[in-house]
DNA sequence: TAAATACTGCACCAAATGGTTCAGTATTCT
DNA sequence: AGAATACTGAACCATTTGGTGCAGTATTTA
């Protein structure tokens, strides 16, 4: 069952909500990035990019790794398979809800066919 | 290409962030249910629940309809496809990532076993 | 008609978020 | 050694978030 307890969910989509921690996830699929890469890249301060890369790495779909003075950061193991599992159950259940409608919709036709009046 | 400006991505999946709502539209795909049953399945106040009715129906996850003093919930049009695309383009990305990373490891134990030292 | 119900809007609050600057430390380059 | 680079941590700030209580309106019930 499910529960309503915090669940890492909340952190991840909370983490996926942003933009730039979005952004970030689709340049280490191109390649991996220094702090000061993604910095420049996403247009902020060496500071505010370390937070998001600190916030995506503390749940997994980040690893970092500092070298010298220059901290390498790379995708982590995190595949956002409970995430996507998550959505893909909504989806079914939705759609379930609205086959369920649709049943209610045509039998609301029939009905209305039964009671047409004569012409 | 991929846009950094704010979309939709943003307030859909902090929409998804919250276990109350996340609760909220599981509760809606077993049942129709108005503000009042929601908030006290959800341990509430009225002002609250409604506050994450309001969230949830203007990204089109929800509608509403007022009936006499009820308002009743439902799920609404929006079915989450474009954030499934988002999790599983990024699975791909990730997949991609790692079987490169798979090559490379392969390709280090071959020099290895080239370099290796006459036993 | 009076009371109960269901919601609504407003003001308020504490905590979290997403950013900054500034003052360090550690490492690398010249 | 001295300068430049790359990061780090602390403090700060404005805004958003997730909740509350309260006062009101509209609707239904007794």
């Amino acid at each position: 069952m499910v529960q309503y307890s915090q669940s890492h969910f909340d952190t991840s989509f909370a983490a996926l909500s942003d933009a730039t921690r979005r952004g970030v996830l689709e340049q280490l699929g191109r390649a991996d990035a220094s702090i000061t890469d993604l910095a420049s890249q996403f247009h902020m301060t060496l500071t505010g990019m370390k937070k998001h890369v600190g916030i995506l790495e503390q749940i997994g779909l980040v690893t970092t790794e500092k070298i010298g003075r220059v901290r390498t950061c790379k995708l982590g193991q995190r595949r956002l398979e409970e995430e996507a599992a998550w959505i893909e159950n909504y989806r079914k259940i939705w759609a379930a809800r609205f086959d369920a409608l649709d049943l209610i919709v045509d039998e609301l036709k029939y009905t209305e066919k039964l009671n047409e009046p004569k012409k």
